[in-house]
DNA sequence: AAAAAAC
């Protein structure tokens, strides 16, 4: 039974005080060769023990065994230690990674102990080549990087530490430049280049950047890098209890298992093992995966509620908070389930744990909310301006209720006679309820067009069924309801329409944003009527910034229709999808919450330095003068 | 008002 990274580096000898995780020199790194703390548990033979990624390797390549050491401590059942830079050899091209047996304790009511089969690592690059490619692909990996330069980037807050330009300015790791490698991955995107160097500096961030630009990567690398740099005090072992290093949320949960499979290829032959968890599936699977060991733990607050509840779970251990969609987490509907798991258990606060947030969008009283959870953090907003959005073809087009349905089949037959080989195009079709996606659907099938739907009265097996059928072209015509308005990343889809139109602005970034991925063009519809009068001025002036015609009837109705269209009147104007409410008020401490969170902050302006003369002063590359 | 998220 191999265990987790962390598990298996660190040991009861070392404190708590994890190596900063952008601590840059690995040379000083322990070595497991020499580890005496290191304490190998478990049945003899095991002292041969090849640790899943190392095995069917040609024993040249294999780094060194770690010498067995002494008898775990009572209670624990340590593994051997090791650092995960690879100890002696960190040319070795992997980490020394030191794949200890799990003691007698292993609580998974199995009784025949060791399961080679299951402890191989899949290789999560298996199946990538299996989708067809187009043959104009310029970028091996897809990604069109092109689209990507000379976008506006902002920054604020203290110190802010200096972008790269490529992976190698950055000290990832062998395991993780060979993963990076493996994902085609060329050069950082934008965020990316100014995520990591923050992150691995350990600094709490909030970060806006575009849909599709890589905001996964942008935290998994730090993450992956960080656990596999630190030594990490020994995780108890009691009961049936896991201590995960890392928490990542997201609210959906095809969305976390998204997150988690790109997760798996980053952390692949690193010995960061990655787990998912989220609601709808069978809980005792996701239970096993958690006994085998978990550094990163990928899931929906839900499930992850009653996993602490069960006590199956802690946060006490946790180094790294990341939230995805961070602003639809702390809207209505979750925060109080957020507070709950962040604030209420067992993890540390806020300053101790590193915490990062994410999404496309981010309002103002989001903001506000979010930074009760975050210490002395820095706002990156990563403008739209060239990037993502203006590839998205955006169209409103006036449609009464009635007609819907036929100005639908109208555009798909006329997608289908342009298409190749007459094939249907991926079209994404957002609606408003769970009932009209199933009829819409149900309609779609009667006239001959192959529809399915995702939402949430559905199981989560016919939910991955329909995103699967989706994907492969099956049924090119999936009919959603906001459950896939966020993060999920549906290679080939070539328009979405919103047949409904969704009542915040946000949610239409988000929405559009499913089309256009990785710097490819898209097309986006809308469909739009009286009942839609509220978002017409919040629509017109986001197309207005991307570029977009803006049909004049739609510019009539958002010069009539009162404000707050959209409720937000863009989250942050100009050409970012929001921006540091910190310097709206920066004369405005206390009274109340503590906006600045950290305490040791440097002074009430000393926030911005893109835009301002004042502050820290940090105008380094590519940091882009945004702000007029 | 709807959607999502645990059993």
């Amino acid at each position: 039974m191999r265990t987790s990274w962390a598990d298996s580096v660190a040991n009861s000898g070392y404190e708590s005080a994890a190596a900063a995780p952008g601590s840059s020199s690995s040379s000083s790194i322990t070595g497991s060769s020499n580890n005496n703390n290191s304490a190998r548990p478990g049945p003899a033979g095991r002292s041969s023990y090849v640790p899943p990624h190392l095995r069917n390797r040609p024993p040249s390549a294999e780094p060194p065994v770690p010498a067995a050491a002494a008898a775990p401590s009572p209670g624990f059942a340590a593994p051997h230690g090791g650092s995960r830079w690879g100890g002696a050899s960190r040319d070795m091209g992997r980490s020394g990674f030191g794949g200890g047996g799990r003691g007698g304790g292993w609580s998974g009511g199995r009784t025949g102990g060791w399961d080679r089969g299951r402890d191989w690592e899949a290789n999560p690059f298996e199946n990538d080549d299996s989708r067809e490619q187009a043959p104009d692909e310029q970028e091996s990996s897809g990604i069109n990087f092109d689209a990507y330069e000379d976008i506006p980037v902002e920054t604020s807050g203290d110190n802010v530490p200096p972008p790269v330009n490529t992976f190698a300015d950055i000290d990832l790791g062998e395991a993780l430049n060979e993963n990076i490698r493996r994902c085609k991955y060329v050069k950082p995107t934008p965020v990316q280049r100014h995520t990591i160097p923050i992150s691995l500096g350990g600094r709490d961030l909030m970060a806006c950047a575009q849909t599709g630009s890589g905001k996964t990567a942008a935290f998994c690398f730090p993450i992956i890098s960080g656990i596999m740099k630190g030594q990490f005090v020994q995780r108890p072992r009691g009961a049936r209890t896991v201590y995960p290093l890392a928490l990542i949320l997201s609210p959906t949960r095809e969305l976390s298992c998204q997150i988690h499979e790109e997760a798996r290829k980053f952390a692949y032959q690193t010995g960061v093992k990655v787990v998912v968890a989220y609601g709808g599936a069978p809980i005792n699977q996701q239970l096993r995966e958690l006994e085998r060991g978990v550094d990163i733990l990928v899931a929906t607050p839900g499930r992850l509620v009653d996993l602490l509840e069960r006590a199956r779970v802690s946060l006490q251990m946790v180094k790294y908070l990341a939230l995805d969609e961070a602003d639809r987490m702390l809207d209505m509907g979750f925060e109080p389930q957020i507070r709950r798991i962040v604030e209420q258990m067992d993890m540390p606060p806020r300053g101790v744990r590193q915490t990062m947030l994410f999404s496309a969008t981010f309002p103002k009283e989001i903001q506000r909310l979010a930074s009760d959870f975050l210490s002395n953090y820095i706002f990156l907003a990563v403008g739209r301006v060239g990037s993502s959005t203006d590839l998205i073809v955006q169209r409103v087009e006036f449609v009464n209720e009635s007609d819907k349905r036929s100005h639908l089949m109208d555009l798909l037959h006329a997608q289908r006679a342009n298409g190749a080989h007459g094939k249907q195009a991926l079209t994404l079709v957002f609606v408003e309820t769970k009932k009209g996606a199933d009829s819409l659907e149900h309609w779609l099938c009667l006239n001959g067009f192959p529809a399915t739907t995702i939402h949430g009265d559905r199981t989560q097996q016919e939910r991955e069924q329909a995103l699967r059928s989706f994907k492969s072209g099956v049924t090119p015509i999936l009919v959603a309801t906001d459950v896939a308005a966020r993060g999920l990343d549906i290679p080939h889809v070539a328009h979405v329409v919103n047949f409904d139109l969704p009542n915040d602005i946000d949610d239409y970034v988000h929405r559009i944003g499913r089309t256009g991925r990785a710097g490819k063009s898209g097309l986006a519809t809308a469909f739009f009527n009286e009942n839609n009068s509220s978002m017409a001025r919040s629509l017109s002036e986001l197309m207005t910034e991307a570029n977009q015609e803006v049909p004049a009837w739609l510019a009539r109705y958002a010069a009539r229709s009162s404000y707050g269209g959209g409720r937000n009147r863009r989250s942050g104007g100009g050409r970012f999808g929001g921006r540091d409410f910190r310097r709206d008020a920066p004369f405005n401490r206390g009274g109340g919450s503590d906006y600045y969170s950290g305490g040791n902050s440097s002074g009430g302006g000393g926030y911005a330095n893109s835009s301002g003369g004042y502050g820290g002063g940090y105008g380094g590359p590519g940091v882009a003068s945004a702000w007029d």
